[in-house]
DNA sequence: ATGAAAGCGCTAACAG
DNA sequence: CTGTTAGCGCTTTCAT
């Protein structure tokens, strides 16, 4: 049982594939006598007019572009998308959105997906952690532009991201300066390589204070909702409470609402008992049960900066050079951090 | 200056098209130096093949479909795309997403896009304001499958809805049985259907109690935040305290939440000045600044069952009949509602 | 290991 | 108004 084409269509209703094609895109040259007849031929036939063929001709001249991200649902990636949309559209550019949901062959798929379907580009919020780039390089051998929103290493890539390792930085320097001396610093998953960034930030931020740096202040805790809350609760209950830390760290907004949530349920005040740090800044983070300090990556920029790369190289004739911009970041102090007051 | 070919890269190179072909394809029967020096020159020429030419000699057997949000940034969507990639994936379907945000153009577009480039279905959330539904048409006419998110007038399509007039009627109820009798409903942007839909059920709820329904409890207050922050405090503003109501039905959580805001810059207290309810509940819903009462929409499973019918009516080679599903609500009462007592 | 040629399914002129 | 025909840019046998 083969596709049916435009040329069964034609047979069956008695017509030559052009009347059928000139249907099909509703051409007002068709009597509508003939016109309906065909119609219902194809309605019968269950017909579908395949868009790769018709697109073969005249065709990609369509302006799309897509993004990768690795959430759908963590704001910070639908926000960077609307980045996205905004420069695309102000240049005329349609954008789709996919995510990996964290998933390599997800993420391999999407690459094959858009660039197998003409989409003209693609902004790439990639997975780092097996280094598994076979699909990248495919990307860059048949010349198909995209901008990454991560290093990867191994590949030359355009690259727009923030410094993660100096945002966290940052914020400790202010815990520090504030008073605080028991700070951790709640990982992310150890796949991610935001997490070892930031593990990197939080360490580099004690080199240069007095206070020393010690392994057990980074805990791997991970950002899904139940992991991190299962994995906070385990912290602090195989701890005494004159051992707890002053200011906690969190990887980003998501795992420091789930953090929150913990220590809520274990009767630990915010900031008053301890201080909690985010990042990221997602839109909710101000809303939370105690309104977040946390570090801002600046989404829209992000995501505009993108596009207008990636749109430049599309619309080039010849090879652009690579680009990687670095974005920085805000400190944003809100209520779930204080100063330390004297020991009790 | 035209496009570059296969054929140009083959007389630069001094290849056949087969060859370049097989080049671009990554196939192992090409002599490495041969092999090499094609891709100098697809580089040298900057060239990239057409994918939509590729796909259409063997082409047309990747599964993908679409979904068309309105709104990317709003978890209500987001959710739904996440249940339909649950779906769609383990039917072995990659799924993207695009967002009209509420642009009846960019419907459109994305419609036009998705099956011009065979992406195998899409699952709409219309706006259905201006009726302009010609490109809906469209894709019946080329028996396009698509299920939609909301009924559109005029046109015979699938459907996976929840009833909003219900939703809402049940909210109304509680909070009549509650002991308000002095209830407002915050409405949505007048172009939505879903705006109608609960302005319908509010006025229902009362035609069913001892209650009188007046035209005044239905104030237009719009969705986006700024909109209703800005509303809410005018519509508070020109009341004198006693004529405030005791209860708000909020067109939906995002509304809601700008609601929150501007009671509380207006020192009205909630719930125990006036009680709030929302409708959808988003995720966020449960950590606003006062845990929402709202009334939960499946998000999951409307995504679900769209998918399903979406690829039920992708993979069937007849014409099936068109669904109409309607998905329950569930009333969920958390902190930003309460009983009335007697009057002070 | 490479070249030559026959399509893939549709659209776009032109003729008629 | 409708039929005819020549491609669109690439993949794929099948020879060589």
């Amino acid at each position: 049982m083969k596709r049916i084409t435009i040329v069964e269509v034609a047979k069956r209703a008695g017509v030559s594939k052009g009347t059928v094609s000139a249907v099909i895109n509703a051409r007002r040259t068709v009597k509508p006598s003939t016109r309906d007849y065909v119609l219902e031929v194809m309605k019968e036939l269950h017909f579908r007019p395949k868009g790769v063929a018709r697109n073969l001709k005249n065709g990609g001249q369509d302006k799309s572009i897509g993004i990768i991200i690795k959430d759908l649902n963590y704001p910070f990636y639908t926000t960077i998308a609307t980045g996205v949309k905004e420069y695309a559209n102000s240049k005329g550019y349609a954008v789709i959105v996919a995510s990996s949901e964290n998933d390599h062959e997800c993420e391999k798929t999407f690459t094959h997906l858009f660039s197998s379907k003409d989409i003209k580009g693609a902004i790439i919020a990639p997975i780092v952690e097996g280094a598994e780039i076979d699909h990248l390089f495919r990307l860059k051998m048949i010349n198909y532009p995209f901008v990454l929103l991560e290093d990867v290493k191994g590949i030359q890539a355009n690259v727009v991201a923030i410094d993660n390792s100096r945002a966290i930085k940052k914020a400790v320097k202010y815990l520090i300066d504030s008073g605080h001396t028991k700070i951790v610093h709640f990982a992310g998953p150890p796949a991610s390589s935001h997490t070892h960034e930031r593990i990197e930030g939080f360490r580099h931020a004690f080199s240069e204070s007095t206070l020393a740096f010690n392994k057990d202040m980074i805990v791997s805790v991970g950002s899904r909702h139940e992991e991190s809350y299962g994995n906070t609760l385990k912290f602090f209950r195989q701890k005494r409470r004159k051992d707890y830390p002053t200011a906690i760290v969190c990887f980003n907004d998501q795992q420091a609402l789930a953090v929150m949530t913990a220590l809520r349920e274990l009767g630990i005040r915010i900031p008053d008992d301890i201080s909690i740090v985010g990042n990221d800044d997602i839109s909710y983070a101000k809303i939370y049960p105690v309104p977040l300090t946390t570090i801002r990556a600046p989404q829209i920029e992000i995501g505009m900066r993108a596009a207008e790369i990636l749109i430049q190289n599309i619309e080039s004739p010849t090879m652009l050079t690579v680009e990687r911009v670095v974005l920085e970041t805000e400190f944003v102090i809100r209520e779930s951090s204080k100063a330390v007051k004297l020991r009790r």
